[in-house]
DNA sequence: GCGCTAACTTACCGTCGCTAACTTAGCGCG
DNA sequence: CGCGCTAAGTTAGCGACGGTAAGTTAGCGC
């Protein structure tokens, strides 16, 4: 009934199936919703291969969901730089990197939900890196040329970064957990809370207005 | 072996069982991390009845986790209260509540990101209306008091809420997702972006700033 | 053509969410 | 008082899950 179809992969090419289980595991996640619908038979049987195959790859089930948490993450990269193509002005290369990212979010909610809320990837430092080295490192040097010439102020670059950033992430996370909130066409939503965030920065706060 | 140690409850009150399993599971989720590394044969050890006595108070997993939300919703509505009582001017009243949101996240963050991040949780009405009800409610009434004495502006005042609810849940959830990112002190980020929100928020934008 | 091993499979374990069917305690009522 | 009714549990067990041990097979090296 449920014999594999798959022929075996030839001898030096066990990768080729790596990447079709990772493949297989996003689709079923963003049908599914949450990870622990996704149930690793399932996958097993998208790719047509029986269960213990996976674990050939993978170590476990979170193993699994790391690596696709990894190849989301340099999927919401490319996106992010094809976005700002040919964008110069470092406040106009912010604002197409923070849209794009709630695209992102909004088109993939599973995926980015995922990524960036599931406690199961806690002490996993190859994601870190990964942000560390891609989107995130793209947004911290548009703020840094924004710092340059004056386009916005602040404290340090890194802590703008961490807050638009944080705006960001704020946007994205509140319209995946209730896509029904009244805010109107969502992503002018992201662009008004984006600009705002960036308007607080383009001007030294008031004494006393922020906590010292 | 596991034998359930719980005196039968006297005829009426069946309630209390309900109850005791709620805050059981609580306190294994803040143990746990994940809603799914928590078994409901655990909570019912842990509150000293048999598995399926659990099932005579919860239609399934999910609506005693659903029971869990609404529970830790009435918390964090109880904290902000606590934490605006006696601030009378708005801006400092809103500065309270998104901090003590923040706050109340960082202290409970297997609470929070089930409340807010799980997707289990999707097409349940009575989530929604009990943050209508209570901590959102309290934060528009606020920025209402705040547009109506001029100390913010905006299109409207349930869209400057919703601003400033998203930069609060994305300092919370950002900071729950990455407790090691290098914001320094956590709470005093969580001002930056609160009071950058508002500050955003205190002046008719530039022509052509924000997206319109 | 033959051994070695990569790339699987079959068979199975313990645990999970959940249910059916039985038991027991205590209140209402004659 | 005692007896039936039902709330508040229990015992037993199903199917699906994550994961593993041990066997099988295909193809490259020699």
């Amino acid at each position: 009934m449920t014999q594999a179809r798959r022929r075996r992969s030839v001898r030096g090419t066990g990768e080729r199936l790596r990447e079709e289980i990772i493949e297989a595991t996003k689709e079923l996640l963003a049908r599914a919703g949450r990870a622990q619908d996704v149930s690793v038979r399932a996958v097993a049987e998208a790719v047509g291969v029986t269960t213990p195959s996976i674990y050939l790859h993978f170590e476990d089930k979170d193993a699994l969901m790391e690596a696709v948490v990894i190849d989301v993450f340099r999927e919401l990269d490319e996106e992010m730089i094809a976005a700002a193509e040919g964008v110069t002005d470092p406040l106009e290369r912010l604002r197409s990197y923070g849209l794009s990212y709630v695209r992102f979010a909004l088109d993939h909610p599973e995926h980015y939900r995922l990524a960036t809320m599931d406690p199961s990837l806690k002490p996993k430092k190859q994601i870190d890196e990964m942000l560390r080295e891609a989107a995130f490192t793209h947004l911290n040097a548009a703020v840094a040329d924004a710092v340059e010439l004056g386009e916005l102020v602040g404290p340090d670059t890194l802590s703008i970064t961490f807050e638009l950033w944080a705006a960001a992430h704020g946007v994205a996370a509140l319209l995946i957990a209730k896509p029904e909130l009244p805010v109107g066409d969502p992503m002018a939503f992201a662009d008004r809370v984006l600009c705002t965030t960036a308007l607080g920065h383009t001007m030294a706060p008031p004494d006393g207005f922020a906590g010292t």
